[in-house]
DNA sequence: TGTTACTTTATAATCCTTATAAACAGTGTA
DNA sequence: TACACTGTTTATAAGGATTATAAAGTAACA
């Protein structure tokens, strides 16, 4: 499970760096830790986390790099931004798609998997005459850790 | 139909001053107009679209009150904060249950009409074991105008 | 080798939102 | 009415996330 874990972030990682390549952006070792980090990220991290998860390896890196590659990612399919109500943006390597439940007491974000909403689309662009591209959801609530706090 | 629209505001309007008497919040003239321009538009605006509106009546109004209500009017649940990639927040006035479509061409946010998508919130506290307490949905494309102006 | 375009860095600037403290206004009580 | 109490607005400062800018660095390619 594990090793087969470890095999698949390779994989990903992989396909990523052949989408820069095929797209023309240089792989620098800055994109390249920035998408590691992504990739095995489980944490759905802001640009700060990852300025300073990286500051270790590359202590003269500006944070104005974060950014304009997470933007260079976004806009080339890798990756995606989630703006929730919280002050910063988070962001996300695509794999397949999946939403999120995000917990209201301790910002912790779940994934799960559930077949893309395709019907609410198709009904919206029934009424509104728009041509969809996209959807996003999030589901908010409590985490299980946090209701059991409640308990107590 | 217009009349219809005209009565119908009036009566949110009511509801929403009632709402405000039972929490305990005062009816300021500036809470006032700040809830009567909401329910009004149907622009979804952002807390300097308010500012600036409100400007020809209230020229000492500052951009703090405007934040400070909203965040009441969100707290008692009679405003819903719309957070979306763009710099800042727009502000809705609760009605009925809506999603909302926003053209990526021109920002046009449309309401639409869908049922609550409560299978979707029962599929995810199975899975997660979250306690879920709402969810929010956006869908994204071209609305008509601009898929129009593509043709030219 | 030299030129070109891209990238990073460092820093400043911008913009949205919140915090703070003083002035103001309503409400209730003696 | 006078007075204290609490909530509200105002004006301004501060905070924090993101973007813009210019200089320095680096890869690609003729």
């Amino acid at each position: 499970m594990s090793h087969t874990h470890v095999h698949e972030s390779h994989e990903q990682l992989k396909d990523a760096l052949d989408t820069l390549k095929q797209t023309g952006v240089r792989i620098t070792p800055q994109r390249h830790a920035i998408l590691e980090f992504l990739v095995d990220s489980m944490t759905h991290p802001t640009a700060d986390d990852i300025y300073k998860a990286l500051e270790g390896t590359f202590p003269n890196m500006s944070v104005a790099t974060v950014y304009n590659n997470l933007r260079v990612f976004r806009e080339i399919g890798l990756v995606r931004e989630l703006t929730y109500g919280d002050t910063s943006s988070r962001f996300d390597f695509i794999t397949t798609e999946h939403y999120h439940v995000i917990c209201e007491s301790c910002n912790k974000i779940v994934d799960f998997h559930y077949p893309g909403l395709d019907e609410v689309e198709q009904f919206a662009s029934h009424v509104t005459g728009f041509e969809i591209s996209h959807h996003r959801m999030e589901i908010y609530g409590r985490c299980p850790d946090c209701s059991n706090k409640d308990l107590h």
